[in-house]
DNA sequence: GCTACATTATGAACCGTTTCAGGGCGGGCA
DNA sequence: TGCCCGCCCTGAAACGGTTCATAATGTAGC
């Protein structure tokens, strides 16, 4: 099945010849159809069908200057901490009948790169985007330009850049009190690269509640980069540990994709949570409760966080504003005392 | 903070001006940088960086007419199914160097067909679309006018238009008869609207697998109606039925999402599973085995999937394929025998 | 020294819309 | 009757790039 050698689309001088008008009229019925007389409306739309003509969005977007549609770019669509947050930004966009375009970065500066680009040559309004490295030269240089810019998830360490973020530093804390509290005093953190802001954070937030304890970090914390943020990741960094001989009686993981292999593995290798072994996850995902060991996990309030981001752009889009919000800790049975 | 007074984004012509070249130089320089001597190259590339000039995406493309993006349209982008499938979809499209805009439709038909409209005014190659009724005719439609369609997760009516999906029919089919085998007599099935293709075809496998050992559909057979396809909707629809006095032994859920909402339900409500109520899912993502009761849910290659419908929309554009998988059943406890 | 040709840069045409000044026309009013 | 006004419609400019025929310049060959 070929296709009819593509006879090039229709555009709206072929609608004004074939309804026997003029192209502003045509363009008049488009946008603004009260300024046209029903009968001449009539033949227009009568054409329109008739040469089946899709109005050519760059043309119109050149010419008009304005789209509504903004842009988000998150390190994983297939994590549910950034797809709920990606349901409040359309939530929020609906309201005004903006639409969400998403795409994945992967963690790859070069892809996040690819696609702000990609957004700004295509004047979306704004974009919202989970920086994937420290350096946010780039995302200032595209604010300058005038795109507006959101960082999610990370605090903006420029005053000029509006940030909707949770306290990371106290969702580590959180973690790690609390296992203090259950009498750890050996914890793995199977954190993801610190060259991700929210990475650094946490880990800053254990070596606090360490610090607040009288516990030597380099004693009672083993850090383990894990590479890929999911539950394969998880599963081969708690593996590692396992092998390693080191054996912490608790383990804190970055994300509950993470804690999601850990508890996987943990069951295959026999081992029992929270006897042997207590897990702590991050982001209390829907299916965390449920779990055959239920997973005690630091929750953010995502949806709330993709509201207020697409709340900052479509309504102060020249202010900058920076929202912090508080992560809880919610306790289950992953981490009860032994 | 305000922003600057928007002083206009720097045109090419701007840029020709300040670096005493042409706008054909320029331009040049931006596409084919071979054809420039290095010294303009150098004083263009000054002016750029000098004028932060970011290229007019709408006015290149309209002149040059293509783009490398492929948009994709899913029901639910917090579905991990459908997110999954997005991850195989860019997995292929990385390859090409192309990228992948998501936008999630909510099984709402006005707002796929505004995705659909901002897509196809925007000249993507092509629209990787799981469609949210069973009338495809505005689909023939965009196919017609030459932007390539492949229909996602659901087998395509039209021969002339693509499809990459897997056997619903079988899929319900496959569960049902394990009910059946483990003894159950009386099913409940919490199922989307027909209007949805893949409700209605595992719909129609659960009767046929229940035909297949004399039973009548009306005697064994509840089906319930889920409205949203989410943990809140699995539970909404168990408590109903509980409520309804009707009371089944099984219940087979038409994804996972919503059977966690039911073992959810299930065990506040202090039923066990599967002693009292045996329970099915379907997708069979990552969290299922993990679950405090093991669900035994249909499994689909949704990575395969999203890489097969990339595959056809970047080899064949102009070709139909309908491409079929198969589901597997994975047993776990959640549907063990009484 | 002249021609032929390669290399580099130019500038205008063009893509398909929106927008806006202006033209034709009929009706109301003095 | 003459004038003004409002309503519809027209046609061309403008948006910001890419592309291509052409010009200008340098280089090689005879």
């Amino acid at each position: 099945m070929t296709r009819p050698a593509a006879p090039r689309r229709a555009s709206i001088a072929d609608v004004a010849r074939a309804a026997g008008v003029s192209v502003g009229t045509v363009s008049n019925v488009l946008n603004r159809p009260d300024r046209v007389l029903p009968g001449t409306r009539e033949r227009v739309e009568a054409a329109i069908a008739e040469l089946s003509f899709v109005r050519n969005g760059s043309a119109r977007q050149l010419r008009a200057g304005t789209i509504t549609t903004i842009g988000a770019i998150v390190l994983d669509i297939a994590n549910p901490f950034f797809t709920d947050v990606a349901r409040g930004i359309e939530e929020r966009l609906d309201r005004d009948d903006f639409t969400l375009m998403v795409a994945s970065s992967d963690d790859d500066p070069g892809r996040e790169q690819r696609y702000l680009r990609l957004f700004e040559e295509h004047g979306v309004q704004g974009i919202i985007v989970v920086p994937a490295t420290d350096d946010i030269e780039h995302l200032q240089a595209v604010r300058r330009r005038g795109t507006g810019v959101v960082l999610l998830d990370r605090p903006s360490p420029d005053p000029g850049i509006s940030s909707v973020a949770v306290d990371d530093v106290r969702g580590g804390e959180l973690a790690a009190q609390h296992l203090l509290e259950q009498g750890h005093t050996r914890i793995a953190f199977l954190n993801g690269p610190h060259t991700i802001r929210q990475c650094a954070d946490r880990h800053e937030g254990v070596v606090k509640a360490l610090a607040a304890v009288g516990l030597d970090p380099e004693q009672a914390l083993t850090e383990i980069t894990v590479t890929s943020l999911n539950a394969e990741g998880g599963e081969a960094a708690i593996r590692g540990l396992l092998e390693s001989g080191d054996q912490p009686t608790a383990v804190f993981c970055v994300n509950d994709l993470v804690a999601l292999g850990v508890l996987r593995t943990l069951r295959t290798e026999n081992i029992a949570v929270p006897t042997d072994m207590a897990v702590v996850g991050y982001d209390d995902v829907a299916f965390a409760a449920e779990l055959s060991t239920p997973l005690t996990s630091v929750r953010q309030p995502t949806h709330e966080l993709g509201v207020r981001a697409a709340d900052l752009l479509l309504t102060a889009p020249d202010t900058a504003e920076h929202v912090m919000f508080q992560p809880t800790l919610v306790v289950r049975t992953s981490s009860a005392r032994p």
